[in-house]
DNA sequence: ACGACGCTACCTCTTTCGGGGTAGCAGGGC
DNA sequence: GCCCTGCTACCCCGAAAGAGGTAGCGTCGT
């Protein structure tokens, strides 16, 4: 390898996990670790100091998470990767980040030797995702909550709302002023357009989507 | 130092997160790590096979989690030393270890030197308990509203949280381990502590109740 | 005028909930 | 020793919920 090794800047909010990574890219001689942050601000100001080829990116972070951090290093033209690397799987960060321009998600759980393989794809230019993450994928893509969500009518957000209050088919109709068979119909709608099966999960989800 | 260093357990489902500490731990001369585990039950192999003096052990880990495992080390009689080091600070992650004779519990968002000293000090008998838990083991001694209001029991606690995710009786048995008819009566019993009259408004009050 | 959509109402059917009860078995406190 | 609490499991039974279907009746837009 003549030629000069590829930069990377590690962000992580713990030094450990931080040493583990850096001591296993150090073997290699074609990748080289020239800086680390432990939290989102001291990565955007890395990443304009250094110009990494590729960063590192933990989500888990306090202050500014990962999904924060490369939402600001796209918006301040940052052209290097970014490869997200956390723990979670969760089915929000996976498609925030790849819709933000993500070069690759891993996960913290996978063999040390992958990782090497990956950050060396994604510095080839590859969009690297984590194995595990294929199922999160395909219900991402599949119409679900978020994506209908909105196409619920007036009277269906009516009845979502008394549903996530606590109410029975029986006491939301006589509140509406419909009978409980017309009630279990909106109901029904609702769990379709919302792509969940049953009240108390719709309830979950007007709770966590503000109203 | 002319006496054998002090042997340890690492145990941790992330490879790269046993590797930083691995590594930190070789540069001193009176620690040794003696072996890896990357889940619980490879772990109370190990530590019969090795007896180590300290076994550093993550909570989060899949299978079996850190509090069970330092439970059925315990039950074992394994003699060594047990430091909980794991990234949550959940009062009841907290307490649960402390309760079961851990000998400290450890974020891992410390610094290497710092985890370096609390070994140590652990090894020589001391309980050593991160500064940032400060907080969270007052207020889990101090009877606050929450922790009375409810009296719902550690199973029941767990039962509703996963009714406030939207599971029924079926399912969360068995992630639980237990019977339909058994989750059926955790549920009652929690409808009845908290004064409700469904598993909907069970929820919604768990929900509002911050979890 | 016609079709699309939303709201209403009813039907059947299976599954799940919620409210009773009894009971074995572990652990901790007296 | 004994009792009390918590966890487990089972029983019955009525009510509610969820998944199908059909259908009348408005409004709106083409």
């Amino acid at each position: 390898m003549s030629q000069a090794p590829h930069t990377l800047l590690l962000v992580d909010d713990h030094p450990m996990m931080r040493r583990g990574i850096r001591q296993l890219i150090e073997l290699e001689d074609d990748l080289q670790v020239v800086a680390e942050a432990s939290n989102g601000y001291d990565a955007l100001l890395m990443a304009e100091q250094f110009k990494p080829d590729l960063i590192l990116l933990d989500n888990n972070m306090p202050q500014l998470n990962g999904i924060e951090t490369l939402k600001r290093l796209r918006e301040a033209q940052y052209s290097g990767k970014v490869l997200m690397f956390t723990v979670s799987d969760a089915q929000e960060d996976v498609t925030d980040a790849l819709r933000l321009q993500a070069d690759g998600f891993l996960l913290k759980d996978m063999e040390p030797e992958q990782l090497i393989e990956q950050l060396r794809q994604a510095l080839d230019g590859q969009l690297v995702i984590s194995p595990a993450l294929t199922l999160t994928l395909a219900t991402a893509l599949r119409p679900t909550p978020e994506n209908n969500a909105c196409n619920l009518t007036h009277r269906e957000q009516q009845v979502l709302k008394m549903i996530a209050s606590g109410m029975s088919n029986k006491k939301l109709g006589n509140k509406l002023g419909i009978s409980e068979g017309t009630a279990k119909v909106h109901v029904k709608n609702i769990l379709n357009k919302l792509g969940v099966s049953s009240r108390l999960e719709a309830a979950v989800w007007a709770l966590e989507h503000d109203k």
